[in-house]
DNA sequence: CTGTTAGCGCATTCAT
DNA sequence: ATGAATGCGCTAACAG
């Protein structure tokens, strides 16, 4: 700045307040600056603005890494932020590969208060009591409690897929569920049991395991969960990833999927449809659910209120990776 | 910061040293106010941090906005990123929802020197001469010229994508070409023009529209191209995203794909796999080209030289949108 | 209308 | 081993 300055024959706070377009500059000054700005290229740093004004006009979104289910969540929050003035500045705070509990705040503590207005927190695990800007989470650990809070209908979902396994005619339907700090993982895993008893199934805790919302920790628990001798005829796992690592070990061990072994997921991301076979699954409407995020934030950037929780609904595709039990 | 310092007992610039692990702190005091700042939940902010240190042990992701292509690329940077002390920031610099030239200087300049230690630039439309901070740019406009930049072999995609077209017999073959001012674009129309010369087609000028890369554009000048009584019997599109408008407008106009119209992409985008009918096109390896870049970058954060322009194949994936032409 | 002064939150000498 | 002073690039308040 103090270069634009010299060039200019200004003050470097002149040229201050040329960019932000307060008054008190004669209009042939502010002519000059601007000219030397455009030739010299400068654009001011984000960095030491920030440090000094209220606001940056920039929207925080933090993630633990990018990875299918956030890119997609992105992907709606940045057609939603078009034309509304707000730059988007996604971060992904993992350094060591391993979620550390609390990720969300430290990320949130280093950008908040100075580089963003707001922030939209995907998958947090712990509550923040207070924050110092907006904040709207995305699937949060707590369910609606806190800030606000969008999701979907977890357990709608959940009965859905089961429900779906159930009418095909299966009885012996296992559950591989998510990441123990997840609200969502507890959703889904209820719906599944409401489910089986709707249905009159009883419940067998021999047929839920914890595959962690990933593909390899998955793959390890359905290689013993499809080795016993009384393997289950169906397996509703708890995220797309989930159901891709259940489809992998039914293949090693020589499981035709749909005709040995039916198979449903939970997300719909695009790799879903690419599986072989083509994956059902429950499609959460992650573009929206992004979208719908970035809204609230608005409102609350505002100084508008909004609902503390706003769900969205899920909703079964039924695909190729689901068929009536063998014998059937 | 000074409320850690009170909570301890100590003065501010003494939490500093012992943050950063510097010597001159007793070990009792150390250990005091490593429990305090537990307490707190305290974090340093980057900005202010970056504003003094050289360095952050971040990286920077200069995209225009967050769609399907720049997200895959996210994906294997994040995933190329994990382990090795970075974080990253992916930054989406597109206000006014029209891509000005000269967004990536400008984002460079607000990010540079200061919050990032070095930048990967997404489809850069200038050449950038000279930045402060080591930059690697996927896809840039100018080829390879200035830093060091990462593309797909674009010229033999394209020859891979008309000559199959021209194997299965067709002579009329539209190209439906991308944004005038991204290298990828001319590169692409390059390799149609050779294939059709070493095949002995005559090239057409009116066979060759401008779509910009869109669904929406491409989608008008489809309309027109498609509706002609000497219409093409195949369509080799830019990118995913026109051949995906292509196929819209042929179903409009009651075009059966692939039987009255061969459609090819270019990309392999996960939608493309999804469409329908599912879009031959020529696959760029989207998740390397991004992992590629980040390995790039940490050489030349490491004080290493680099290639200055690192290319990677792309090949064709045949699915069910092209067919041999009518009557063929 | 323009320049001067002060301070944002932290890291870094240098002095104690 | 600890604290006071200084500066990073910028902007707000005020003085000239």
């Amino acid at each position: 700045m103090s270069d634009v300055a010299r060039a200019a024959g200004v003050s470097v706070p002149t040229v201050s307040k040329v960019i932000n377009g307060r008054d008190g500059v004669a209009a042939a000054t502010s002519q000059r600056v601007l000219a030397v700005i455009e030739n010299l290229g400068y654009e001011s740093s984000l960095v030491a603005r920030s440090l000094r004004r209220t606001r940056t006009d920039v929207i925080g979104i933090l993630v633990t890494e990018f990875e299918p289910f956030s890119t997609e969540l992105l992907k709606g929050i940045s057609s939603a932020a078009d034309g509304t003035g707000y730059e988007l500045l996604a971060y992904a705070g993992l350094v060591s590969g391993e979620a550390r509990p609390g990720w969300e705040r430290r990320s949130l503590s280093r950008l908040a208060g100075t580089l963003i207005d707001g922030a939209i927190v995907v998958t947090p695990t712990t509550l923040m009591a207070s924050t110092p800007i907006p904040v709207v989470s995305i699937d949060p650990h707590t369910g609606p409690e806190g800030h606000a809070a969008i999701d979907s209908d977890n357990i709608g979902g959940a009965r859905a897929a089961t429900e779906h396994l159930i009418g095909l005619g299966h009885r012996r339907i296992a559950h591989i569920r998510g990441r123990a700090d997840l609200a969502s993982a507890e959703l889904r895993e209820i719906g599944y049991r409401q489910s089986l008893e709707a249905a009159g199934i009883p419940f067998d805790p021999a047929l839920v395991c914890v595959g962690d919302y990933q593909t390899a920790a998955t793959a390890e628990v359905a290689r013993e969960l499809l080795s016993r001798p009384d393997r289950p005829t169906a397996v509703f796992a708890a995220n797309d990833s989930s159901a891709i690592g259940v489809l992998q070990v039914a293949g090693e061990l020589g499981l035709r999927v749909p005709q040995d072994l039916s198979v449903v997921g939970f997300d719909d991301v695009p790799q879903a449809a690419n599986a072989t076979p083509p994956l059902t699954t429950v499609a959460q409407p992650l573009h929206d659910l992004g979208a719908e995020a970035l809204r609230m934030l608005l409102e609350l950037l505002g100084g508008r209120d909004v609902p503390a929780h706003v769900q969205l609904p899920a909703s079964l595709v039924v695909r190729a990776s689901t068929a009536p039990p063998p014998g059937a």
